[in-house]
DNA sequence: GTATGTTCCAAACGAATGTTTGACCGCAGC
DNA sequence: GCTGCGGTCAAACATTCGTTTGGAACATAC
């Protein structure tokens, strides 16, 4: 699996697809001849095509760690702000896209799908990859938010990682739908400065003692 | 298709099955085993495998709509608050889960499933089925939330749409961890009170004028 | 020039899929 | 008693799937 050019092509292809459909629903004969490479060549270079989903995710999972890890070490202090924290995040995806030269909402799409996708083996490749580093940012972001007690906070977390993929790996229907509606064109940029202040202002809300109302608006 | 006890043995067995593996996961041949029916039962009594998708769908969202509707007739009025309405539309849905027998889980799950797996003649089938009722209660929403500009308004709209799908439909895993994380038991109740004052915080950020900071905490 | 190892390819393999078939059963209506 | 009909069943149907195979093509090393 050295560095190589059907190896490349087999990626993009599986990586677009993937995102596409799905991973049941994509076939190794639609991906080999999309990227104009023999059906063997997927089990020659990869092994299997479980192999080859978990190679398609660390293409993009390796650059975002890095990346987030280097944001992380350049821009936040000992006592960050959660929109900070946010801001960073997202930052580095778009940055760790960008290097691997895909658009984010895929990355974003096959997020959603290593979760709702019944992938055990890819759950688990996941979070052996790059649950250190998933780690490192809930600990940050729990400590801007002292406020929260730890089962509050875990559920706001979810909510966040929920509104998160779920919208920006939508992003082209959306936009599609938008376009059609408003007559206005929007960047996956701007969905996520609409997105970084919602999701702040949420995970930021005061904890309702049980039984009492809602603060005003 | 009548009213049948091997119809509803299929539509239970599918409806698990489905929300468990996802759609092309899940053979026939699962599912009418499960069920204890033969296979061909399935397209004798619903015509195809696309069709049986459908019926497991159509189970949930009628009685869904109805409740809904009701409870917006009863409950409320011209000028409703965001936090109403958000709590009307989550009663509902534990409503009428409760009316269908299964549990309000598997419906968020296969509502996820049906946007992110690609199935397009099941999202044709559920806007035909539910758009009215939808645009109902986003039209009372929107109403509610008069400071929010239109483009806004339909990003959180997804977002509060991601939070919810993605967190109720996992809701077995994360009570599961945090039954191992914090020996506290959580009942599916329970996700939902923290989700409503969250997401009700959410919709009701002020908008960030471009260029300017957030509000404070 | 021959040997060696890597990469590619057409073809086939066995297993699993959704769907169809034709016989069979029980039961109503005339 | 026969006929028609809704329902069930085992068996087979044609595809499609992931994977394997054996050899051809090619470059490199001796």
């Amino acid at each position: 699996m050295v560095h190589n050019d059907t190896v490349e092509r087999i990626l993009d292809a599986a990586s677009a697809l993937f995102a596409e459909r799905g991973f049941a629903e994509t076939s190794l004969r639609t991906i080999t001849s999309t990227a104009g490479v023999n059906l063997a060549a997927v089990n020659y270079h990869f092994g299997s095509k479980k192999t080859l989903i978990q190679a398609v995710f660390a293409r993009y999972l390796q650059p975002f760690c890095e990346t987030l890890e280097a944001n992380l070490d350049a821009r936040i202090g000992a006592r960050a702000g959660a929109d900070e924290l946010l801001q960073c995040l997202f930052d580095s995806m778009l940055e760790s896209a960008e290097r691997v030269g895909e658009p984010p909402q895929r990355f974003m799409r096959l997020l959603g799908l290593a979760y709702t996708q019944s992938q055990e083996h890819l759950r688990r490749f996941i979070v052996a990859e790059f649950g250190a580093h998933y780690s490192r940012f809930t600990g940050l972001l729990k400590a801007a938010l002292p406020q929260l007690d730890p089962v509050a906070f875990y559920w706001r977390l979810y909510f966040m990682l929920g509104a998160t993929v779920f919208t920006l790996s939508s992003f082209d229907s959306i936009r599609a739908i938008l376009n059609s509606e408003f007559e206005r064109d929007s960047s996956l940029e701007q969905a996520v400065d609409l997105l970084v202040p919602a999701i702040s202002g949420m995970l930021r809300v005061e904890q309702r003692p049980p039984g009492s109302g809602v603060p005003a608006p």
